[in-house]
Order: C-alpha cells, then sequence, then structure tokens
DNA sequence: CTGACAGTTGACACCGGTGTCAATCGACAG
DNA sequence: CTGTCGATTGACACCGGTGTCAACTGTCAG
C-alpha cells in the first residue's frame, strides 16, 4: 500500500523561515491527522485521552504555538481591534493604551494602532482601507474620532463593531463615557462653598464634546446657586498652554477681577498659573484656580491644581472588554453587557483653591 | 470549448461575511484568473496593458483591497512591527508611537502594541508568543526593554529582527540613541558658565541607561572646568516626582547649600521646584534648577525649566524606518543604511537657570 | 447474530493571496 | 512552412489553520 501510505503524509515541511513548527509537524510527531491536532487545541470534545495525551506531548516537545494568521484566514477576522486616535493628550492615550491592552491580553486579542485625522477629507478612506487590509474586528474611538457622522456611517454600513469613548452623542454602537458635566457642577460648587461668585470660566477646544458638557455643569452650578453669569468672565480657549494664558491675560485684568478661575483642562490651567506667577499673582492667595484631567501638571506643580482626574484606564479596559464581547460567541448569552456605560470622574481638592479672604 | 470555459470559472464566491470583494470576484468580473489579477496588484511586467485595464477596472468597480491576511500567510510574515515597552513616560511614548506609524505608513506595515514588564519572569515566554502567535516581522524596543539579554537571545536565535532605541549597549542588531552624555556634559557647562560651582546632582533611576550617561556628562563638565565633585551634592532618585522632592530636601538643607541642582530629569526637577517653592526658596535666584527632556512641564511651569529635549519622534520615525528597511526586500540595495543611529538633543535655555548673583 | 448508535478519527475543501511551471500565442528567422 | 523565442496567461500547489462530512470503531439492545 505504498499508494496510500503516500496520501496519508500530506506534506514534509522543510521549516518555515521563522523556524516555527506547523500544526502538520505536530500532526506527524504524533501519528494523527492535522484535524485531531486543531481538536485537541480547541479543547473539543470526543478526542480519546490517550491521543490528547500524544498530541500534547507533541506540541510540547515541538514548542508549538499556533499561529494567528491561519486562525484569522480560516475565521476571517483578525483577532486584533484597533486603536484610532487622533491627537488625545499624551497622559490620556497612554493610560487608555494600558486600558485596552489589559482586557485584551486576557481575551486573546492583539492591539493594533492607527493615527488619523480627524478633520482630513481622507478619513473616510483611510478608515475603509484599514477595515478592508488589515480587517480588524472592532475599532476603539476616542473623541473627537468618534464625532465623525462619515466615519461611524461607514462602519455601520461595512458591520464594523465600533465602541466609542467620550462620544458627543450616544449613537448605536457601544460607548464609554466620563460624566464631564457632573464633575464641572461639582468642582463650581466646591468654588462657590469657598465663598467664590465672580469665577472666571475658560472654554475649552470646541470640537471636543467635553468642552461644552463641562461648561454646562459650570452653569448649572451658578444657577442652582443663584449667581448671574457675566458675560464678561467667560473666555474662550483651545485646551492648550498658550491659550489658557492669552485667557488668563484677559481675565485678570479686568477691573473686577475674578476670585477663581476655573480652566476647561489642566493644561490651560497651568496658562493661567504661568500668567498669573508671571504677573505677580498668587495663587490661591490672589486666584484661586481649577483645572480638569488631573495631569502630571497639576500634581508636580506648586501650588498643586484642584481638578478632577477620569478613570482613563478603566474606561480603556471596558471599552475594550464590551467592544470583545460584542463579535465573540459567548455561551453565557443571559448575561446581558450595556451598551453604554457612564463613569464617575475623581473630584481633587488640592492646594490651587482657597476660601475668598478679602 | 465549453469544458476549458468551465475550467475558466474557478469559483463563484458567495460573498464573505464582511462583505468585501475578494480576488477571485475580481478575476470572474474582469474574466482572467487570480493569478493575473495578482499580478496586476503587484505590478509585475509582461501583462498586456489591455488586460491589466479590465483588471483595474474590475477593481474599481468591486472596491476591492488586498487583504494583508492572505499576503501574510502567503509570504509568511504578518506585515506587522510591533513596539514593545513597559513604562516610559506617557509623553515619550506618544512621540515615539507617532514617529513609528509614520515610517510605517509610507512602508505598507501596521504597528501592533505589546506592553510587558521588564523584570517579569515571564518576559522572554511572553514575547516567545508574540513571536509565535503573532508572527510579527520585527520589533521596536525603547530602553529598558532593549536591555533584557535573556530577550535578545531569544530574538537572535528565532531570527527575529528588532532595533533598540536608546540602548545601554550597541549589540549586534539596530539601535537608535542620543546622546545623553554630550547633552548632560552641555548643560552642566551652562551652569559653570554662569557662575556655578555647587552644583548639585539627581542620579536617575538605575536601570536606565541614560541615568549612567548622564550621569557620566555632568562630571566630565565639572572635571573639565576643574571643579571637584563634593559627594554631599550627588543624591539617588528614581526619575519620578517624590524621589526628586526627598532628593531636594536633602540637598537644600545642607550647610552649604548648591547654588543650582541638575536633576536626572524633569519630573524630578519638578519635585525640586516644588520642594524649593513650599520652603519659600525661589527659583532661580535663590537656585537654579535643570531637568532633561522637555516634558509639557518643563515648559508650562513658571519658571521654564531650562532642559535638554530628545527629538522622540524622529528617533521613533528613523528606528522603524531602519528596522523595516532591513527586512524588507530592496533594489537599492547598495544603499547601505547605518546600523547604529545616534542623534543629539536640543539644548533648551530658559528661565529657571540664572548666573550667580551673590 | 444483527442493527442502531455514540464516540472517535481522518480526508478534503476552504479562507485570500503568491510562487512555480507549463501551455498558448504571435512574430520572425531559416 | 516550420522552429525558436519571448510575451502572456492560467492551472495548481501552498501558506496554517478550521469546518464538514463520511468512515470506522466498539457497545449494547433486540
Amino acid at each position: 500500500m505504498t499508494k496510500s501510505e503516500a496520501k496519508t503524509v500530506t506534506r514534509i515541511n522543510p521549516r518555515r523561515p521563522s523556524g516555527a513548527a506547523t500544526i502538520v509537524d505536530v500532526a506527524n510527531r504524533a501519528g494523527v491527522s492535522k484535524k485531531t491536532v486543531s481538536r485537541v487545541l480547541n479543547s473539543e470534545p470526543n478526542v480519546r485521552p490517550e491521543t490528547r495525551n500524544k498530541v500534547l506531548e507533541a506540541i510540547d516537545e515541538l514548542k508549538f504555538r499556533r499561529s494567528r494568521l491561519g486562525l484569522a484566514l480560516a475565521h476571517n477576522r483578525s483577532y486584533l481591534i484597533a486603536l484610532v486616535y487622533d491627537n488625545p493628550s499624551a497622559d490620556f492615550l497612554s493610560y487608555l493604551q494600558t486600558g485596552i491592552m489589559s482586557a485584551c491580553k486576557s481575551r486573546g486579542i492583539g492591539l493594533y494602532l492607527h493615527q488619523c485625522n480627524y478633520e482630513s477629507p481622507t478619513l473616510v478612506e483611510d478608515m475603509a482601507q484599514l477595515i478592508g487590509n488589515t480587517a480588524v474586528d472592532g475599532l476603539v474611538l476616542p473623541s473627537p474620532v468618534c464625532d465623525q457622522q462619515p466615519l461611524l456611517d461607514l462602519l455601520t454600513e461595512q458591520n464594523v463593531p465600533y465602541v466609542c469613548v467620550n462620544p458627543r452623542d450616544q449613537n448605536h454602537g457601544l460607548s464609554v463615557a466620563v460624566n464631564n458635566e457632573q464633575s464641572a457642577y461639582e468642582l463650581t460648587e466646591h468654588l462657590i462653598g469657598l465663598g467664590h461668585t465672580r469665577i472666571g470660566f475658560i472654554k475649552g477646544h470646541p470640537v471636543l464634546s467635553s468642552s461644552d458638557k463641562r461648561e454646562l455643569g459650570f452653569r448649572r452650578a451658578l444657577r442652582r446657586n443663584g449667581i448671574a453669569l457675566d458675560a464678561a468672565l467667560l473666555a474662550c480657549g483651545t485646551n492648550d498652554f498658550a491659550s489658557g494664558r492669552a485667557a488668563a491675560a484677559e481675565l485678570l485684568q479686568l477691573d473686577d477681577r475674578p476670585t477663581a478661575i476655573f480652566a476647561n483642562n489642566d493644561e490651560m490651567a497651568a496658562g493661567v498659573l504661568y500668567e498669573a506667577q508671571s504677573h505677580d499673582l498668587r495663587v490661591p492667595e490672589d486666584v484661586s484656580l481649577i483645572g480638569f484631567d488631573n495631569t502630571p501638571f497639576s500634581q508636580h506643580v506648586w501650588p498643586r491644581l484642584t481638578t478632577a482626574g477620569q478613570p482613563i484606564a478603566e474606561m480603556g479596559m471596558t471599552a475594550a472588554a464590551m467592544l470583545i464581547d460584542s463579535f465573540s460567541d459567548r455561551d453565557d448569552s443571559d448575561e446581558k453587557h450595556p451598551e453604554h456605560v457612564k463613569m464617575d470622574c475623581e473630584i481633587l481638592i488640592r492646594e490651587s483653591t482657597k476660601s475668598v479672604s478679602s
């Protein structure tokens, strides 16, 4: 039966370039078929314990590791999710990545990175390429990328799952968001509780939904405490240091200077602090200061900034977990995950705020 | 010729789940074989212009995009490189990623992210899994991951290309590094030029090679200017804010206080500044201060810190370009890339340093 | 002794591309 | 008219896994 024997030995694999063993090597070594090895790898039932052991031994001896490529091709999915970001702060990005990767790791999924420009006309085309070429299984979209409707339309059309992080609105997909409005409200309440009534507010970058929401929280706190909003105390910024400085210069030279300033984020608060200190105004003695984000700056500067911190890593982890679980077959299908998760910021009262002494 | 016609139609593909067209769809549409489509995709010669156009049309009509999975399987490479990092600062990571991705993009390579713990006993095993499962084509290893010899041994044994960023030593692989020693030398020279002779130095984290190198540069500058090293002015730190504060507390309470402090990095310099300011010492009037890294903190604090900035994004771009080009087939093989690239930091003289006035 | 049936295993096609090799075609020299 | 040769094209195997289905085994009831 030389003929049938020749058929059984499917192929003698001359060691692939990488030198790693394949499922065929394992099959030959264990004296079984590819399919049986596959059964063992996937813990399928109906494999005789004796056979299973032979296969496991072979796997061990050859240091076999299943290739994600073969798996991917067979299942027509890449076992990869992509983080598509535009230009978040380095700290946000770093924590978010850590969170995402921790969720990925326990689920055997890899993380693919893609930087884009949210206002580029080629954004949709870029993403179509990413989906077409790389066949990522899903996307994590932090603000402001997740607010680009044409992009979301594409994903919906192509049936690619995604999860938004801090989106402007909750759309049909999944989302994880932080309660910006409430946190800004609480920070403002803190200032009011210290006796401040003339509070300057520096708006954030208009494209970020967090800017609107924080301003809403600020306004609600004033309203709730019967403090009229003075338009002169409202300055515009773009979340960067320079715009914070400029806004501060404007606010601090008013005849009736605010006794406290709430900047939409820590980086602008840094600008305020810089502007104040370089004009010999002391924080918090002359002016109290509040930021948002709990950046390293806010923790390291003197005085440390009162601010609010998002649970960024946790958001990343939750977002990735929701995303992956949404397209993975799961047995416990009764256990429904929520589609929209809202998290609270941590309010951090520090030395940059103080009661009005005058 | 019904027979040969039937043979030409290889298979009718009932649209894959993702809905995307495959090379077979294109082939059928254009009335040619898979192989011919492949030829057009790869710009191979010897395809009749007429045929090429038919194929291009079909590609266009079907919005066909070549799957990286098929490519990967056929070539036994993943068209992915991995960035394996432990715990760099968020800013470093963010800029590095941007640089790497820009080099990747123009070469059609994707970026895979992997966070690890450089001192974990499972580091090597983790990496073996990454290589075995994901089959990444190469690795970018920033310090201190690139200083783990067992890991490098594994990569060498498995023949996986890698590039080190800021390694302790230049080994057989590729590397991109910044001239830490020289930059620290120049910063110290700057202080000496301002008349400082009692200069405190706060060492960095011992596991990072940059710490040693910066200290060497500091010492060389003293030596070169005939200033004896006072052991009391040498403090230990671990590159974080708290250790910078602690070291500053130690240095600033000396009877013969240093007139300047050189902290191994900006975050520790932030600690020094905090400690000084909270004890009513003014920077730079009472003590000059130097950091390293050009972090946002150093730019945003008042006074802004004199520091040195690494060209991080450029380093990332160069590293990724070297790595990818090292394993990509290139026609212009005469054009040799260097294997070890050294870059210079930008020395940034700002307000935190001032001549000794006393 | 026979048939039904669950447990176990393997042959084969398939996923989406590329590499190899042979077949076909047309032009041109002998 | 025939042979040679380069240009063009397609059939087929392969990369590393999984899904489908049929075949084979052994046990047990009828």
